[in-house]
DNA sequence: CTGTTAGCGCCTTCAG
DNA sequence: CTGAAGGCGCTAACAG
């Protein structure tokens, strides 16, 4: 716990040179600097962080507003923005917000006070939904959706959902199931879009009965399955909106008596690891979820830096991976 | 990024009597106030907080080191840490450390800089593996073994071991196969004694050969799998110390054509989510993981305020739980 | 109840 | 190359 000045009167020298010889040691004389990094290291000195940055106006550290932490593919977003952040040397503040505006709004203080230099939003951005990016709040979205209102780093999202449903097409499919999210969420709303257009474009009509409504968890997924089970004319495959529901509608599926993927097909998206673990393997999307948050943190920090943008919306390219869950009809 | 003394000046009062209206409402008189609440109004200001905790020595936000925050476990511990934090007005800095001691030691010096007012460690202590608890670093382990040099909150991990092993035996095995972490790993070790105590309970002689290490990650039960599979004296149960690694096991069995779990049953350790959804699902140990991450908070808070600690090791309660991945040996 | 004053630890002119 | 001095935004005595 000692201070700079401890440190100038150990190595008898002024405060002045104390603090050059940390920040610019070419600036002091050999033998001040090897006076001053021995009284360092008899008095153990470390320098008061909070006090730098207060004169610097800047916390060096962001924060990550996600909507469940335990959610697997957000939570590899956040290895990616970590990585890049501590690169930088910006440390992260986890803001796990339950979906809770007001949590995010608490989080959001954290920047109005200073006590972090931006935001990086991982839940997508929806017009009502409060929390407006505000001018002075450095803010990026990222492995969000289209029409964000401000800076972010997403994939295409119709595009990758209409590949899958393509695919299926292609094996034989007609009556596609959708296991979709909550009914105004942004990611439901760009992956229907590419759904309906490529059952357009094989001339498939669109059937509202073959949608449900899940919440993007395992329990949800179950449920969903239920659903698809007792319908009186089931699809032959469904096109789950993330890899978590398609596993819990693998399993409803399967106590219901049908099998996977021998009497109806199953699509994931995200690729979580667990995608490649379950029975059936999954046939998915992979996103770039590390570079989401990679990307995502460095556009922050441009942000922050107040450096121009080269350009707001970054689309990164996904992968789209066949496994087991999904044979061709026979 | 108006400042306290516009504040004064807008309202035509002291900086003084604007801090306390903001810290001591309580001591300012009705009009002094009404006056300030205007102004700050007004100017839209917002305090410091980075000078307001430079002045009270005191960050107000923690450090976690975590060796994977993919890791579901992790990540849910991780929730229970950010809850108990928060409601305190703490924040808390993300320490993915990847396995790297390096970044530990990186991390621990936001704290010695006073960036940060203490650790969380999720990483289990190993004896010489650096990193030692330094005087003046308040630090808390969770989730982690026996032997912890420092305060504490964990389950009695060999006794939950014991248990599965115990109902192991009585749904009949008396081959048990044990899929554990990496051979110094300190969970590894309290958990094997777990193991070999409930073996010797039930005078089944210990057999190294039955021992499989791993690293907690699915893909290492896939190749723990194909170990199992190729053994001319075949385990009939595999005692998994993890769910993902069981998980992964599962997988491995199953194309290697082992039934599970008619032709071998399998269990888990944590009860991540997946748990209930692999096929079958896991019989296995559910940690209170949010408790474990609030417990260790508060604990740390304890100790970061400088109070003396009740006790410096705490031991949750375990729930073993049964699901269809081990029918009785017929 | 209110205002004045003195720092917290550090960096950065500005003279020497 | 070095030292003295001022100030970042805020709080906490201390007088009034």
């Amino acid at each position: 716990m000692s201070n700079i000045r401890e440190v100038s009167r150990v190595a008898g020298v002024s405060i002045a040179t104390v603090s050059r010889a940390l920040s610019h040691p070419e600036k002091v004389s050999k033998e001040a600097l090897a006076k001053v990094n021995a009284a360092i290291e008899k008095v153990k000195y470390r320098p008061n962080m909070m006090a730098r940055n207060f004169r610097a106006v800047r916390a060096y550290s962001i924060v990550v507003l996600v909507p469940n932490i335990s959610n697997l593919f957000f939570a590899t977003v956040i290895r990616g923005i970590e990585d890049a952040a501590q690169q930088k040397g910006y440390s992260v503040l986890l803001g796990d917000t339950r979906d809770s505006i007001a949590r995010e709004r608490d989080y959001t203080k954290l920047v109005e006070t200073r006590q972090a230099d931006g935001i990086l939003q991982l839940r997508p951005h929806v017009p009502g939904e409060s929390l407006e990016p505000e001018a002075d709040i450095p803010m990026v979205s990222t492995c969000g959706c289209e029409d964000t209102p401000y800076p972010s780093v997403r994939i295409d999202n119709a595009g990758a959902a209409g590949e899958i449903v393509q695919y299926l097409i292609g094996q034989g499919h007609r009556r596609i199931g959708v296991l979709a999210g909550l009914r105004d969420n942004p990611h439901s709303r760009d992956r229907l879009r590419g759904y309906r257009e490529a059952l357009h474009k094989a001339d498939i009509p669109y059937d509202p009965d073959l949608l449900v409504n899940g919440d993007f968890t395992m329990g949800s997924g179950l449920m969903a399955a239920s659903h698809f089970a007792r319908m009186k004319n089931r699809p032959t495959a469904i096109f789950s909106m993330n890899d978590e529901m398609a596993i819990g509608c693998i399993q409803g599926l399967k106590s219901a008596g049908i099998r996977v993927p021998e009497d109806m097909s199953i699509t994931g998206f995200d690729d979580i690891e667990f995608a490649r673990y379950s029975d059936p393997p999954l046939t998915t999307v992979a996103q770039p979820a590390e570079e989401l948050g990679r990307i995502g943190f460095n556009t922050l920090l441009e942000l922050i830096e107040g450096q121009e943008l080269q350009q707001t919306e970054t689309v990164l390219p996904y992968e789209f991976i066949v496994r087991k869950s999904t044979p061709a009809l026979s």
